[in-house]
DNA sequence: TATGAATGAGGGTTCATTCAT
DNA sequence: CATGAATGAACCCTCATTCAT
């Protein structure tokens, strides 16, 4: 979102290497501490010093491996990149399932690991104006789009390219924001289901009719 | 969201019932004060100095009407919310025009009026964990889902409310949720026209469904 | 001086037009503070919060009147420099005395004067760094300037622009530095006369050449 | 300067003597290190740290070779004063040359190279608080000033120590403070020579004139 | 009722120095 | 000896809110 007229992009990439197994572990403990500053104070409370005390460090030793405060929360975002870009690309990419098959199962295992991390990711969402400019977050949505695109390149091999990103964009925005907005409230195991399958029903809906009008492309002249 | 345990919410509600012309113009002025810093500095800078001297009112009027700054926020994001339940009456209550062209005509207007609105929706979103906690926008966020849930009994007259309020539920929140994410990016008109036509496509796909397996109930026994 | 190359010059202007008794009075004990605060504790220990506390005033009523550090110690050195340009203009400017005379009678008295206020000056000197960029900072120096210039345009009247404001330029810069040098170490009245009378000593015999070259250019055709 | 009362003088002396080959590598290192982060950055950004990295060098190993940061400035100082102090020694001790030929070289050779040095001279006076009432300082001051109390005897063989020493100073001070001076701004060739000539005339002036004076008492019983 | 000066806790960040390895 | 991770006090500055006028 660019909405403001100021706003400027803090650099976030990591202070150093961490090379040793003293520093990944504090790497470790800053993220670690993080994580339960966001899940049990908010995004708000969310202070150098606090992530410091809890991960039972002192601030500037936190001050030598992330640059900044952003940095911190911008890293524990591309972790949860990271797993969700796995996510898709073990499901999405395994050709012997159908398609639409392919597509329910992600939806399900989509909204089951958005609920079960959804305090972290609601917390993270609101801490988002202080990493979300940075640079490296381009990259990291990029992939996600990538690997969205392949997947409806298989499915509608004839369409044209607008069409397709279109729908790609369309089906993995979808999946995304209300699975982030279903997490948002706790949900019993029932409930997710019901609710996956729903998001299934819609998405497949939808990407059948694509698949129809892609095949009759086809045998039409 | 409720992720955090420490969240205390604010009592957001109107200091006094302004009933003079003056007090109307006061708050009007600190509201429109608020979306102009909002849009043009971002959330992050939205404070109630700010706010008071672009309005052109001192700190100590503008917190006679507004107690604190979450309200002068839930304010503006309760305007927000009115104007969209209205859009959304207008257009789902018309009786003279068939379900799915109503949705279909509801998701252009939903995604053509996000767009409209997109810095001023951007900036309150970033400020929304100040406001959200708060117990009024539990009641304008039900009225929204009031809507939909008679749009949806009078498609599918004869689904279990259990159905019903599901895809009432999945219908509004794709609504909502994927038009905000695509309104963060600045869009061109035809841009606009055709992801609100694939989007409603999929709505649609989905409610026919819904709407057939309903008449399929209605015609067995 | 300009030696490093990254060097941001802080916007120094006065936040605010303080109209009242009571902001002038807040202006000027913390400007006294800060006199203080660099007398007794050096340019090293001034701070923000030791100036406010010293002042008996909060480091936010501070930050209302002045809008950073720099601005504190640019507004002490712009006082200093407003009462040095007074002191130049009243005697330099007075054509009832010869140019000899004058320049005599300024040794003395600015050697005095920076004697006086040896202790600030100092400290201020040390600060420089932090206000000496703003950009304001250069006026203030050109006024100075200015004065010896007409100063010595009467002097040699005949010499072309390139030699009088060379020569402007030494004796300025002479008698300030000098002067500033001199007064850093503490001095009894005695010394400081007899260093003034040799300063003087050197700055007429150096005017005094001058203007016996500049009277043989009249008379020479 | 000595303004503040409580200006702690750090020990600045070297932690060890240097004696082997190493030891003396690592130091010039440092002190090339600081000068090259004295010159670019500033002296505000001058850190050990910077420094240590620059130098190639860990932050430990500086620390055994210098007590604390005010010792690297104050070492390259001391060299800066050596440097001058040979300069001084090699003209004004030149018995082959008249006194006043003697002071115009040294004035055109000080100039000449304050300029050379000014980057590094400009941020290290930036620096003088951190080392300026190191007690070492004080000696170093002390033999520049040694120089010109000989070459003034000599000038000036009958005048009392008093008249000689003060004259010594104030000449000593002109040249170093107006030479630092003028030497902030960066110039051009002929811009030196023409301001090392006037300054040279205002000093030659002065001294020429406490000549005759030594003269006059000379033949006078 | 309106004002806006005053407050001061709190935030992000830096850096000289130490010391376990 | 060398390293460089760790420390934490200190710094500058902001801002929601109050209250005397």
């Amino acid at each position: 979102m660019m909405t403001a007229t100021t706003r400027q992009s803090l650099p976030v990439a990591s202070r150093k290497q961490p090379k040793q197994a003293r520093s990944n572990h504090l790497v470790a403990a800053v993220l670690d501490a993080a994580v339960q500053v966001l899940t049990s104070e908010g995004a708000q409370r969310l202070t150098t010093a606090r992530v410091a005390e809890r991960a039972g460090v002192s601030v500037g030793s936190l001050y030598q491996y992330f640059p900044n405060k952003a940095a911190i929360l911008f890293r524990l975002q591309s972790d949860e990149w990271r797993r969700t870009t796995a996510l898709l690309c073990g499901i999405l990419q395994d050709g012997s399932v159908p398609p639409l098959a392919r597509l329910r199962a992600l939806v399900h295992a989509f909204i089951q690991s958005e609920c079960e991390e959804a305090p972290i990711r609601g917390a993270l969402n609101d801490a988002a104006p202080l990493y979300r400019d940075a640079p490296e977050a381009a990259e990291a949505r990029a992939s996600g789009r990538h690997v969205f695109d392949s997947f409806l390149q298989e499915a509608l091999p004839r369409a044209d390219m607008g069409t397709r990103s279109l729908a790609a964009d369309l089906v993995r925005t979808t999946l995304s924001q209300v699975g982030s907005s279903f997490s948002e409230t706790p949900r019993t195991a029932p409930e997710i289901a019901a609710y996956a399958d729903a998001l299934a029903d819609m998405l497949c809906a939808y990407l059948q009719g694509l698949m129809a009008r892609d095949q009759a492309a086809a045998t039409a002249p």
